[in-house]
Parts: C-alpha cells; sequence; structure tokens
DNA sequence: CTGTTAGCGCTTTCAT
DNA sequence: ATGAAAGCGCTAACAG
C-alpha cells in the first residue's frame, strides 16, 4: 500500500498524488478530488520515514524532562503534545532521571531519530551536550538556562514574582518569623527561589536568622525532616515558605504529627500549583507556575526557530500567588 | 554525515559499513575495526528513517492511554519507555482524553509512524479500531480487552482480587455496613470493581440496600458528592469502599467536612495506589494495582508478538490490599 | 496543471 | 570477506 498504488488506482502520477497530499492548490481541483477519492478507498497513509529521508524533516520533536513520574512534568508533556500532534508532529520524550549523564543518551537518540527540534525543559543540563546540538544545527529551546546561541531560545520563569507576592501575603497577616525550605541547592531554580526569598525578607528590614533557611530536597520526604527541625527550635516560625509543594506537603505532614495545625499554629505556602496542592487538607495556598504556559511557550519558540524566523530568543513565564486555605493571620 | 563518508573514510563499501553495525559476525575483525573507528571519528549515527524505510521496521511502538495527567498513567509510562529505550526503540504516545473518538487519531498517527507494535493500555476501546490494526497486522496487547484475534495479546487486571481482601479486612473489623462508590459504568473496569464488591458482600451473606451503591466517576468531585449523599443517609455506613483512589479523596474531603474523622468515624478504602494516597491525612488503605508490572507485562507480551513467538496470549496482573491508616474496626 | 526522473540513506541480494 | 547495484516510498526539480 503506497502511492504508486493510489497514482494508478486514480489515473496520475505519483507526482500528482504526492502534491495533493502536501499542496493541493498546485492540482487542479477535479484532479484532486480523484485522488482524494483513491486515498479513501485504499486507506492510504503517507510513508512518514520516507517522507523523512527525502524532504529532510521528520516531522519529530524531542522533549526532554527530568521524570514524568513527577507532579511537575505530566501537565506540560500533554500541552506540549497536544500541540504538536494538533500540527502533525510526533514527539519522542527522554527522561533523564535527574542525573545528567542520562541527558547524553537521550540526546543521541533525539539525534538518531532526526528530530526536527528538541525543548529542554529539565531543571538540570549540561553544556557539552547542547554544544553537540548547537554544532549539528539542531534548534531548541532551553528552560531556565543563560545559555542562548543560535538556533537556541530560553524560556526563564519568574521565580522571584510569585515568592515576592507570597511574602507580602504573609507580612499582610503579620508575620515576621517566616522560614524557608530549600530544595537542592545545585539546583538553578532551587537557588534563584531562595534568593528571591532572601531578598523579599531584607526589602522588608527582617533580618533572617540562619536556622530560619533549612535545607530540603523538593521531595516530600526532605519537607518533612526541614519541617520537624524548625519544630524543634525554642522559637519555631510562625510561617513557612516551601520551596515547592512536595516540600510543604512533607512540611504539612510533619506539622499533623507533632500534633499542631495549619492554619491555626503554623502558615504554610508552597510553590508550583501541582494538582495535589488542592487535595490537600488543608488546600495548600501556593504559588502558581503554569506548566501549560511553560509548554505553550517553549513550543511556539521551537516552531519559529525551525521555520528560522528569527524574532525573540528569551521568554518570561510569571507566577502568581494562589491563595487558599493553609494561611492565617498570626 | 552519512554511511558513504564512512565508507569512503574505512576504505570500504558502504555494505561492509553496514554489516560492521548490524551484524559484525560478517565482517572480518580488522576490517570491522577500521570501520568502527571511522565512525568514532565522524560521529557517526546511522539515519532510522532510511533504515526503516529499507527493512520495514522502525523500531517504534505505540502506546495509547487515557490521560497522561491523570496519576494512574505516569508510572505506566515511565517503565514502558524505559524498557523500549534499554532496546533501542523508541515510543510514541497516544492520549485519548477517555474519548474513544480520538482513539482514531491516534491510531491513523501509529500506522503513519509505521509503528512495530502497539499497547492499547486505556480503559475504553473501539473494537472497529483494533479491527483496524488486526487487518494491517499490527502486533497488539490490549488492558482488559476479551477481544484477541492474531497477533493480539491482553493483560487482565484482577480487580476482584484486592477487593475481595479489601472486604476481607473490612469484616474481621467489624464492618457490615460498608457502602461503595463507582466509578462511570461504561467503563467496563468500573463495572468490573462494582460486580466485585456485591460479589464479595453476598458471598459474607449481607444484603446490600440500594443507597449502599453510589455513583462517582473516578474523580474527585464525583467522590465528594457521593460521600455527600451517603452521609445525609438516615443510617449511613460505617465503611466506604471507592472504586478508585480519587474517588477516596473526594469522599475523605466530604467526610472532613462534616466535622466527621477518618477512621474513627468512618473507614475508607481506596483503589489504585496511586503515589498521593500516602499523603493524605490520615494515610488512605488502598488497593495496589502495580502499574509497573501493567507496563512490563503489556512490553513484553509485545515484544513476543513482534518476534512472533506464539506462545501466550493472556496475562494476568494481581491487586493486592495496602493497609494504612484511614480504617479501623467499629 | 501534470508527468518524468533523480535521488534521500540505508539494507540486501547477487557476484566475485 | 567484500563490493556493486537494486530498491524501500516519497518529494522536488525539471519538462512539457
Amino acid at each position: 500500500m503506497n502511492i504508486k498504488e493510489v497514482a494508478k488506482r486514480a489515473h496520475v502520477s505519483t507526482a500528482t498524488v504526492s502534491r495533493t497530499i502536501n499542496d493541493p492548490s498546485k492540482v487542479k481541483p477535479h484532479t484532486a478530488e480523484r485522488v482524494r477519492k483513491a486515498i479513501k478507498d485504499l486507506n492510504f497513509y503517507p510513508n512518514t520515514h520516507a517522507r523523512t529521508l527525502v524532504s529532510g524533516r521528520s516531522r519529530m520533536l524531542g522533549l526532554i524532562i527530568s521524570d514524568i513520574t513527577n507532579p511537575f512534568f505530566p501537565e506540560l508533556v500533554k500541552s506540549f503534545e497536544d500541540q504538536a500532534v494538533q500540527r502533525g508532529q510526533e514527539v519522542i520524550i527522554g527522561n533523564t532521571d535527574y542525573k545528567p549523564k542520562r541527558m547524553a543518551g537521550c540526546i543521541r537518540r533525539m539525534l538518531e531519530r532526526k528530530v526536527d527540534g528538541v525543548a529542554i525543559l529539565t531543571s538540570e543540563s549540561d553544556s557539552e551536550l547542547l554544544a553537540e546540538l548547537t554544532r549539528r544545527n539542531i534548534p531548541m529551546v532551553l528552560l531556565d538556562t543563560v545559555r542562548s546561541g543560535a538556533h537556541s531560545a530560553t524560556v526563564t520563569v519568574d521565580y522571584a514574582q510569585g515568592i515576592r507576592e507570597a511574602l507580602e501575603h504573609l507580612f499582610s497577616l503579620n508575620h515576621e518569623r517566616i522560614a524557608f525550605i530549600s530544595g537542592p541547592l545545585d539546583l538553578h531554580s532551587a537557588r534563584v527561589r531562595r534568593t528571591a526569598f532572601v531578598c523579599g525578607m531584607k526589602a522588608r528590614g527582617i533580618t533572617i536568622e540562619p536556622e530560619m533557611i533549612e535545607k530540603g530536597d523538593h521531595r516530600i520526604e526532605g519537607g518533612l525532616i526541614a519541617m520537624k527541625h524548625l519544630l524543634g527550635l525554642k522559637q519555631p516560625p510562625t510561617a513557612v515558605m516551601a520551596s515547592n509543594d512536595l516540600t510543604a506537603i512533607g512540611a504539612l505532614g510533619a506539622i499533623h504529627d507533632a500534633g499542631l495545625k495549619v492554619p491555626d499554629d503554623i502558615s504554610l505556602i508552597g510553590f508550583d500549583d501541582i494538582s495535589f496542592a488542592h487535595l490537600t487538607q488543608p488546600r495548600l495556598t501556593t504559588v502558581l507556575l503554569s506548566r501549560t504556559q511553560i509548554a505553550m511557550t517553549a513550543f511556539a519558540a521551537l516552531q519559529k526557530l525551525i521555520a528560522n524566523e528569527k524574532e525573540q530568543f528569551d521568554y518570561t513565564i510569571p507566577t502568581h500567588l494562589v491563595m487558599r486555605a493553609s494561611t492565617s493571620a498570626v
């Protein structure tokens, strides 16, 4: 079942069949109609591999993420894929599992499959590998990464905005003794969040005691342990900001375990607004970082790079406080 | 950068390069070594599309699921992909969004990309489309579906086992007034779970009052509403089984909203054991349905079909009760 | 507007 | 053990 059979059945050449598929304006409407009928009758689908081979464009995109089981990523993947499918493109996904080493394998796969472009939306990255992509002229979009040569664009998240809003909210509730549970500090995005917290506190004229900054790991466990430390202090905080929602959920568990209540005893704010954030008890006040928006922006940027429309190479995604039920006045 | 360049550099023909890549035993070790060096020097990756075109095998697998943002699926996708990548295969994912109609689009994409086989691990399915795959001799693996012609295998989940265990657990805790919140009954898997519940109760000699069976939608919202109805009864249940964890989480919310406590006032059991199930307050007792196991089984079955090893066509996945903190004696 | 034809990069007979 | 050459199914020049 191939284009030849269709051509035979429609009494035209294969070129005409190809044209009616790719650019019907080049074919007399009457002929096109006959071809379309033949295609339908034979239930014909063009072979994308043959297409790719001759045209050089695979209509496949690479999407590299850290870990699909991290609740941050599924929505991201979904909107990215939805857009791709809508435009007749296919997505192949690479998981780095947070190990920069695994990125190499992902990129090799993308290269082998001749993707038209790749979006690297992981938190970690490896400059050598990115150089390899640049060398091969593969358009790429990066998340939160400074580097941005030819054929590349960057999507930067404005983490600080949401954290400022969160702090203002806490200040308005008369909190001053506010602790922060950070993520793993080898992560750029974790460092940025902590810095934003420190700056926001300073701007308010509050000096942060060192014990008010705990280190977590962006997972439940780390939040739980960090919160236990915080509760063990002679003078515990009245409010806690967590570097992400999983951390906040861990902290919530620790607070419950200690027989205390959120928000009555301690106010708590997360970051990301993963879908579980409104399933906690109480529902978690958090900072929304729209995965859909990241995906759509990255996708659009990638398409522009692929189409070689040199317009914009830097995009910013805002973050905003979402008030729910885990904060109250002191 | 292609096989010709490699051939030139190694002073051999393209055929020899091809052989050293695909079956080195056909090449004199010394020659193979030279070719390998050329490949490395030039940083050459074979073009999979050209390969597919001539060999007829794409080394791509289709994986159709309902919705990646449903916490049931990410683990499934991850283990399936991990296995594929390990064997040098690529996975393309299709989301049906629970709409049987969208399945057609997914299958068309798979056909266009000439996948070597497809795993349809959705809850819903469409027999006409499956027939199309059968007609084209595409190996396929189905989940919980009776139909299983040539080139196809079925993975069946033993929902009843876990539900029996859950009921026995509740019986041992002296519960008798047990309600069930079902899923959408057009779903086969939802019907099976309800039936298992009814049978289990009957086996114990308990007659189920009609009001003890509520209908949900396998999402939070449905569980919340159903539980409200249950709490409004003149004689509410002492324990509730939910058709899945999201439903149980909704029910948990409704119980909290009513000022009651789990498990002190009402015991609650979920189904699936999604990762959030041990993050609830209290941690949810539920029935584990291993997504990893489904993925591994489906993957292995698909490989066998592709390799044409006609061995087994029916696989069963067990389910088991996981006791946590949402049940107690009446 | 339509047909002819030359590849795209690779694998695979068929010779040697 | 190796090379020459014929395609896999499609698109894109080039003619007409």
